[in-house]
DNA sequence: TTTTCTTAAAGTGTCGACACTTTAGTAAAA
DNA sequence: TTTTACTAAAGTGTCGACACTTTAAGAAAA
């Protein structure tokens, strides 16, 4: 699970590619935390305490309240004055909203796609979609890795945008927060032939350089995912 | 000028509304910084000494490097490890990306909000537009105080999406970056009896409570308001 | 005079300390 | 026994200091 990483991914790397030093230890903190918050490590909506947390990583205060100052603003951590941080604690209305949020961008991305994405992009995406095609046709049905690999999908087409903002946006800012939920919700998906399928189609229109009907499918597809969780959602009641 | 406001808006004003007192030190600053950034007093792309900002402001290094932080995360500043921190440089390009993702999210703001806006908050809209009428009728051309106007009213529409995620991006994170823009490259509208007639079309979609025809015409408002950035900018070459 | 080396100044990364605020535990009052 | 008051522990806000890195100035070599 790791075609899509997790720090930015617009660092120009170094000679040695993974010295951890020279990273500044904030940064890494950072990516720790996000790490443990997202993954369930550190459970939501619990207290965090600067010097037991900095403490566990062996860093000081003054280190963690910086990496701290920037989770909030990823909205991953909650802070008010003198009474400390907390972590997020995820609603089933915030994670529509972000459905929302993500029908307009990725939307959006899907029509740029169209337009800027090179044609060797193009048969790349392609070639990813025939093997999770492979992969569904072998496991059927407890598609697992289809989650990995629907992100995969979706996180190339924002890239063929080729607009900077809206890869910032979607891939750094939005993306954590949405590996949240998937990872604390669960979030089985029992549509991944039909997932599949809209992939195919979006696909299609993407090389037909159809802007207008790739961001229509786009968007299509991604409230058919709405309405699965909100279907998920309303079983679990 | 000051409808729309600068600091966060979700803030559950205490007791005493305007004791600066209590609001941590490095909420103040990053606010402070972040006005100075946005106005020019900071010019784009100038390198940002800590030692000698922090004295500037008379706080410590510690402070200042939390709201640096935060600023980097609103991509005022760019920082890079061991250099320092520099205020973004604006370039024509960022700014129509910039329109792009207005023209996802807005026009799902004005879907939403044909959805969600009470009656009431429709008719204070219409209100509000008719006063930009007026204004526009006196002075005719030079409309500085339209394009003040013109911000109001976008930010009520998003507001009445009722979307939080939409609005805390679109009102909090990429409103400052836009307000950058819109101090240091000038841009005078010259359309703001047209942008007037949109607004209005726009209104009466919501108050049809028509979704689908409320985000065609914030799109297409957005892609026209694009347009005459791209002319502008060809003048100026 | 131009280039390269050396060294001091400035700047960033990180830490530990202290003051003030909140929380929690305990004793006194009802 | 329940409520209130007081006090100590824990936590947050902010600061100044030191080590290491980069930059810039000046000296030595070409």
């Amino acid at each position: 699970m790791s075609t899509v990483q997790d720090s930015d991914m617009q660092n120009q790397s170094t000679a040695t590619p993974l010295d951890a030093a020279n990273i500044p230890l904030t940064e890494r903190l950072f990516d720790a935390l996000q790490r443990a918050i997202v993954e369930g490590e550190i459970p939501q909506g619990s207290k965090i305490s600067e010097p037991e947390l900095a403490r566990q990583h062996g860093v000081s205060r003054g280190s963690l309240r910086e990496a701290m100052a920037r989770l909030e603003m990823r909205k991953l951590v909650e802070r008010k004055p003198n009474l400390g941080a907390r972590v997020v604690t995820l609603s089933y209305e915030q994670l529509i909203e972000i459905f929302q949020l993500r029908e307009a961008l990725e939307g959006m991305a899907a029509r740029l796609a169209a337009q800027n994405m090179s044609e060797i992009e193009i048969e790349e995406l392609q070639k990813l979609l025939d093997q999770h095609g492979e992969q569904i046709a072998e496991q059927h049905g407890q598609a697992y890795f289809q989650k990995q690999g629907d992100l995969d999908f979706h996180y190339r087409i924002v890239q063929g945008s080729k607009n900077k903002q809206l890869i910032e946006l979607l891939c750094n800012d939005l993306y954590h927060l949405l590996r949240m939920y998937r990872y604390q919700f669960g979030m089985r998906s029992k549509r991944s032939q039909q997932a599949y399928e809209e992939h195919q189609y979006l696909i299609n229109a993407i090389s037909a350089r159809d802007p207008e009907m790739a961001e229509l499918l786009m968007r299509q597809h991604i409230r058919s995912s709405r309405r699965n969780v909100e279907a998920v959602f309303l079983e679990k009641l």
